[in-house]
DNA sequence: AATACGGGGAA
DNA sequence: TTCCCAGTATT
């Protein structure tokens, strides 16, 4: 092995104990602590995951309690969270480890490889991090930090150097340190390799790293840029209740899979491409959301524009314009549907974009 | 190999 | 605004 190398895993070592974050899945050893950290953090940054993390190990301390559990109570639990078949995918790990394990995680890397919603990523950093097994976990923390440090001009984007990385992550664990590597090199990556101003003078491998020898540290790691979100227009009906469901909104579950599986939203349609370019008069967007909820077999009437509303996901951008509608207090409710008010809220999943939309209508009712 | 899949924080 | 984050599943 280079010296170059051996000097990486020895001071990245010597400067993770000195600079170790106290996060909340370290306080103790447990394998499942680390596995519901792991999948939280799939393209999430620490900061946000944490109070998520302290919320869900209450709720659900062990697996078997995540396998028992009602799957809305989880979605309820990954709320605000995105990515939401993580949510789905932990707790089928979870009653597969009930079933199959006897609740316990098993230190086996085939057994953890396979649990749903687990992949190479996550099978390293459970395998090394739980059980001190030297696996590589190469996250993008890991990408940008040795792209830089061995001068690497590999897409980061594409899939071959992810694996690529991974032979190189493999060699530098140190025999009988792969937890502590593991967790020190994204811990670098976090704090001190950032991606955009790395703080090179307070690198503990600053001496050998080939990217800032070169003047590279910036221009690396490279990653071709991703597409912007495609624009799509959307009519939502915001539906107020009558009678006995005076003071809730007509709400809707979203289907078993695709975007915001399961979750609740508020009635809406889809505008077809020709007609948002310009957009719609009021009166021809609600004939068709009439429409179009009629078919549904929702007998509403919109009656005025309440609010527009924006919401970007990695790959749309929605742009919403919502609608006040009534509906008779007799009228039939398709399955699927539910009136929702403000002190039902803890019993539904919604979106971050419906969150505030029920804030602003639900705020707008208490004035 | 490309695309679907959320949301938020940092610069 | 832009980037991108302790990625995985599906096609």
């Amino acid at each position: 092995m280079e010296e170059q190398q051996r000097y990486f895993s020895r001071e990245l070592l010597r400067w993770y104990l000195d600079n170790r974050r106290d996060l909340p899945w370290r306080r103790q050893h447990n394998a499942y602590y680390t596995w519901v950290s792991e999948i939280m953090l799939q393209q999430t940054r620490v900061s946000t995951v944490i109070p998520y993390f302290e919320r869900f190990i209450t709720k659900f301390p062990t697996p078997t309690a995540l396998a028992d559990a009602p799957e809305e109570e989880v979605l309820k639990a990954w709320e605000g969270l995105g990515y939401y078949s993580r949510a789905r995918n932990l707790q089928a790990g979870a009653r597969e480890v009930k079933e199959k394990y006897a609740g316990v995680v098993p230190n086996d890397k085939a057994a953890v490889a396979s649990l749903k919603g687990v992949g190479p990523y996550t099978t390293g950093a459970i395998m090394s991090i739980a059980f001190n097994r030297s696996e590589p976990a190469v996250d993008g923390n890991v990408m940008r930090v040795l792209s830089r440090y061995f001068r690497l001009h590999d897409d980061i984007a594409k899939p071959a150097t992810r694996v690529h990385i991974e032979h190189i992550a493999r060699d530098l664990i140190p025999d009988g340190h792969a937890s502590d590597f593991n967790q020190a090199i994204m811990e670098l990556g976090a704090l001190v390799c950032t991606p955009k101003s790395p703080a090179c003078l307070l690198c503990p491998v600053m001496e050998h790293c080939a990217g800032r020898l070169a003047g590279e540290e910036t221009l690396l790691p490279i990653k071709t840029k991703a597409k912007p979100p495609k624009p799509e227009l959307r009519y939502a009906a915001l539906i107020e209740g009558t009678g006995v469901n005076k003071g809730k909104l007509l709400m809707r579950q979203r289907p078993e899979s695709g975007l915001l599986a399961r979750m609740w939203e508020m009635p809406h349609i889809l505008v077809p491409k020709q007609m948002s370019v310009a957009g719609l008069p009021d009166a021809e967007a609600q004939d068709m959301l009439r429409g179009a909820l009629h078919q549904e077999g929702l007998a509403v009437l919109p009656m005025e524009r309440f609010m527009d509303a924006e919401h970007t996901f990695s790959h749309i951008h929605w742009q919403m314009r919502v609608f006040r509608c009534s509906i008779a207090e007799d009228a039939a409710v398709p399955e699927g549907y539910a009136f929702i008010g403000p002190n039902d809220r803890e019993e539904y999943a919604f979106p971050n974009l419906f969150v505030r939309l029920l804030d602003a209508y639900f705020g707008e009712q208490e004035v």
